[in-house]
DNA sequence: GCCGTTTTCGGCCCGACTGTTTTCAGTCG
């Protein structure tokens, strides 16, 4: 059974579990799912004994774990459902429903669904349970609307957006400080909702201008300290108001992970302090909250880059000081794959150029499409030659920037490389990539990857796993076998900057580097705004724990032209 | 149900907003 569906089904007994006021064990089934859902591998592949090593997985969850990969179901959870077979996910999704309400639902009014629930709203049926109002339904009937499109956003559409709701509250004059937290912060690659902390002496003023933004439709719950809205864009942002003095523990406690927050609370008992977002505190006594760094350091805890507030795995890394020094945004020296005119992409030659030598790129690499798919469009081989004149002209007339030939190759269904060989020895860097015929077995697909590496001149595996979030998932691949070959033909697997591709992802990079492999960070813009998105990749390979030595465009030309001769 | 440099039993984060509420429960961050 596949991760998602085992972490689905442990959601589901703890959503049970809680409607039957069962205390204490929903957080632990929760738990338990949160940690199957963010495994690198199928847990499907563990024996029991590893699934118990797991952290907030036992005796009692690994063996539930273990019936249902070998049976398929498991009849504790039928069990459980037998009395209330509802569909929790989608009623819980309604804001202002939670389990207590989705249980006085069921067993006043039948409701199982979101079409039971809005049938009965409409024909006003829940005002006459008690313990609900008019105002309560309607209130229910508005947020149906929402709960039915309850999707994440990728976080490269909701970057620039938040950026925009910065830059307009930075405008008031009351607001001191704005700072964009929660996972925009922590650059997860989709988000739930944005998250902004503003500091200002003057919280009523503030609260106010923030619900009259031009950018809100609905003002969903406002206060003091903290207001809810939906914006024009479809998506909610919550902003956290807070005095100067508590500037870092709120900026800690709003950019979570929540999981990282509960554990370091509970270290902070330990040791006698009580830590929330007002700051540490010894008895009434404030000992830390000015800055993020200051609350670290008082728990003995080295600091954590926001990329890594993940889990509390991450935490009990840092507490053994075991988190490496990622690698910086500003290290990257320079973009390995990007699309110009002379395939799909909508800018020239030399639109890419100028705009990358903007962005202080040292080098870039004009990768274009080859090959005899209609999509993506490539350039017919007999063109190839008249570009790679094109790009030395290009090159040698263009100052502070050095501009590499490349191409990107189809690797066929048989491995091969949809290109005549010989054209490939005078080019600088070669990208090969699978962009048809996802649907082979695990092993096929695998295999023709591998074959494209030991080509002695493909330096780099786009997209390695071919998702699209959203779209597509990752086909099925043996990731060690791919790693190995990495390693040994020095081919170099692609971060994918696209905001839907992100492709490796954060844990498999992690799983790369720690087998020793080196990567490329790059955009494949197709598009000379989209080169922006470096900084998307950037921080899918800090998230992935990666170092600047493991990145091989952080790399001067000279040792990166030394890299890429196999 | 899980977990442990003060524990193998007894804890399990802590605060804001709404309205079901006139002293608190439910939901959410
Ligand atoms: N201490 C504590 N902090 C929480 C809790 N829930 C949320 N937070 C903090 C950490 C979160 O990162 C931050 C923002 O909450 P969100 O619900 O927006 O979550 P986040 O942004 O992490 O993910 P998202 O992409 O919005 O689903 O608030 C909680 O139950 N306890
Ligand atoms: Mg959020
Ligand atoms: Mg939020």
């Amino acid at each position: 059974m596949e991760n998602k569906e085992i972490a689905r089904i442990l959601d589901e007994i703890a959503d049970l579990l809680e409607i039957k006021g069962v205390p204490y064990k929903p957080i632990a089934y929760r738990r338990a799912a949160e940690t199957v859902n963010s495994l690198s591998q199928p847990v499907e592949d563990l024996k029991p004994a590893e699934i118990m090593k797991l952290p907030g997985i036992g005796e009692s969850i690994t063996n539930k774990i273990v019936e249902l990969n070998e049976t398929g179901h498991l009849p504790y959870f039928e069990e459980l459902r037998k009395g209330c077979p509802i569909d929790f996910e989608s009623l819980l999704a309604v804001e202002g429903v939670g389990p207590k309400t989705v249980k006085l639902l069921y067993q006043s009014l039948n409701i199982k669904d979101l079409d039971d629930l809005e049938e009965m709203a409409k024909h006003h049926q829940l005002r006459r349970i008690k313990g609900m109002s008019e105002k309560k339904e309607k209130n229910i009937l508005e947020n149906i609307k929402y709960a039915r499109k309850t999707t994440r956003h990728l976080l490269g559409y909701m970057l620039p957006l938040a950026r925009e709701i910065k830059a307009k509250l930075e405008e008031f004059n009351p607001v001191m400080r704005v700072e964009v937290a929660g996972s925009i912060r922590r650059r997860q690659e989709t988000i739930g909702d944005i998250d902004i902390l503003v500091v200002t002496d003057n919280p009523h003023q503030v609260m106010e201008y923030f619900a009259a933004m031009d950018l809100v439709d609905r003002v969903i719950a406002k206060g003091i300290s903290k207001s809810t809205v939906r914006l024009k864009a479809d998506v909610n942002c919550d902003l956290r108001v807070m005095p100067e003095k508590s500037f870092g523990s709120a900026l800690l406690y709003f950019t979570g992970s929540k999981e990282v927050n509960v554990e370091m609370r509970k270290i902070s008992i330990k040791k006698g302090l009580k830590l929330n977002e007002y700051g540490l505190f010894r008895g009434d006594k404030m000992v830390a909250g000015g800055t993020e760094e200051e609350i670290f350091q008082e728990l003995g805890i080295h600091y954590m880059e926001p990329e890594l507030r993940q889990t509390v795995e991450d935490l009990e890394a840092a507490i053994r000081s075991e988190l490496p020094p990622i690698i910086g945004y500003q290290d990257i020296k320079g973009d390995l794959q990007m699309h110009t005119t002379w395939s799909d992409g909508k800018n020239s030659l030399k639109e890419m150029a100028e705009t990358a030598r903007e962005l202080s790129h040292q080098y870039i690499a004009i990768t274009d499409h080859t090959g005899n798919l209609q999509v993506p469009k490539g350039i017919s081989e007999d063109k190839i030659e008249l570009q790679m004149r094109e790009i030395d002209k290009l090159d040698s007339e263009i100052e502070d920037i050095t501009i590499l030939k490349g191409l990107e190759v189809n690797i066929d269904s048989d491995g091969k490389l949809e290109i005549k060989e010989e054209i490939l020895k005078d080019l600088d860097v070669v990208i090969a990539g699978i962009n048809s015929g996802y649907r082979q077995s695990r092993e096929q697909l695998t295999d023709r990857i591998i074959s494209a590496m030991e080509n002695q001149y493909v330096n780099i595996i786009a997209h390695p796993t071919g998702r699209k979030i959203h779209k597509r998932s990752a086909y099925e691949l043996d990731l060690d076998r791919i790693f190995q070959a990495s390693v040994d033909t020095n081919t170099y697997l692609e971060v994918n900057s696209q905001p839907d591709r992100l492709d490796l992802k954060d844990v498999l990079i992690k799983k790369a580097v720690q087998n020793g492999c080196k990567l490329v960070i790059d955009t494949d813009a197709h598009s000379k705004e989209r080169l922006n998105d470096i900084e998307l990749g950037i921080a899918t390979a800090r998230r992935g724990y990666a170092e600047k030595k493991d990145i091989i465009n952080t790399n001067n030309l000279r040792e990166l032209t030394k890299l890429l001769d196999k």
